[in-house]
DNA sequence: TGTACATCAGTGAACGCGCGTTCACTGATGTAC
DNA sequence: TGTACATCAGTGAACGCGCGTTCACTGATGTAC
């Protein structure tokens, strides 16, 4: 039969093993509580991340969070670059999926590819969606830190499409100018639409059909 | 010297000059619950909208809303289908304002119209377009409350311009299906980025600016 | 026309909740000598 | 190598807040006779 220090011995060899060995200094709690905070965003949006909730997922006091955030917006901040950065990677992923070596017909596909990456990104991770969008930094600032492994933010990555399509003479250099606000704007809206507002109820043919339509517009009106 | 009869009296009398005498029984609080929240929701958005914070502005006690509501959701939906109602309206003064009498042009510069309306309610009233989109009821729902003058809701005047377009063979029959997807993705996508979003700080003549290229795009696209 | 009574539409006090934040504290760590 | 001490990174208790909701109530209104 275990006795209590068998039990405790036991404890602290999961903890090694797990590489989470608890002392009273934590060591990375700074990361452990954006970790916590991404994954209750995930589940709940950005006002499931709440100073209380963070810290008891991380598995301290409610309060330690102060030695690392000044305040609950700067740890939320955090999260939502972090967020930010998942959306960027997703749209990095799909775009180097394009394979076809035409180079007017990659930059094209490679546009469609992140519009839609955009808007599955917010289907499957509405959580992470909105949290990414509900710290209104502005484009510039989101391109500093919310950032893939290219190291562009997804307006960034939206920007650098773009002047491929200029590139490869796809695009009038004259349409080019203002050419992301309506990009992002398209699929921006069906996602949001979709994700938080009266397409919710779309089924997904009906979702296939309004990201393709759209899409089309885009690429149709540029 | 006034004394304390004279005070009640004149009360008395300034309540019936403003039509609003308040006796034990309201009257019509149910209509004035409603008109406190749109208020409080154009200042403040959805979250402003709270059951006690209505009351409060009504003038009357904090549980009274209860004669009238089942809970803060049923409020919140009536607030909700009223600002519906106000960019329904705007959407409908702007689309008149189109005076061409060639009929092609017509239905363009209306759908033009339309979507100018979406964008500038947005941004004139960033806590009604919020509060609009709060509560995801779905696209038909909408049709039936929130609604202008025409009866048509916001989606519904959408659809009534496509068709339109289509009537004055502006638009191919088989370009409408979809489209009101597309259009009305990039006018609500704007309209979200520049009000919770990145674009927040957008300058008055590049938001102008965004939105001339997006309805372009939405224009040639279709 | 007057009165008894049911019903309606308000009131005021209270409950429980969970939040962000602050305070004084203490255990752990690193460093100077 | 050992020790004193400053600093760092946690803890636990407490505060105030405002919310939604429920309860028992009461004043006003309408209606049957």
């Amino acid at each position: 039969m275990l006795t209590l220090t068998t039990l405790t011995s036991l404890a602290e060899v999961v903890d090694t093993v797990n590489m989470t060995t608890r002392t009273y200094h934590h060591g990375q709690l700074r990361e452990s509580l954006i970790d916590a905070g991404v994954e209750l965003a995930r589940a709940g949006g950005p006002e499931a991340v709440q100073l209380r909730a963070v810290s008891r997922a991380a598995g301290v006091s409610h309060n330690a969070a102060y030695r690392h955030f000044t305040d609950l917006d700067d740890l939320l901040a955090a999260v939502c670059t972090r967020a930010m950065r998942e959306l960027a990677l997703l749209m990095e992923d799909r775009m180097a999926r394009v394979t076809t070596r035409v180079r007017v017909r990659r930059a094209w596909d490679r546009l469609d590819a992140i519009g839609t990456a955009y808007v599955e990104f917010a289907r499957r991770e509405p959580g992470w969606f909105r949290t990414a969008f509900s710290v209104g930094a502005d484009p510039e600032a989101v391109g500093e830190e919310g950032v893939g492994r290219s190291g562009l933010s997804p307006y960034g990555l939206l920007g650098a499409c773009l002047d491929d399509l200029v590139a490869v003479g796809a695009l009038d250099a004259d349409r080019r100018d203002g050419a992301e606000y309506a990009a992002w704007s398209m699929v921006h809206g069906l996602s949001a639409l979709l994700v938080e507002g009266p397409l919710r109820i779309l089924p997904d043919e009906e979702v296939a059909r309004a990201l393709r339509v759209s899409l089309g517009v885009v690429r149709r009106g540029l």
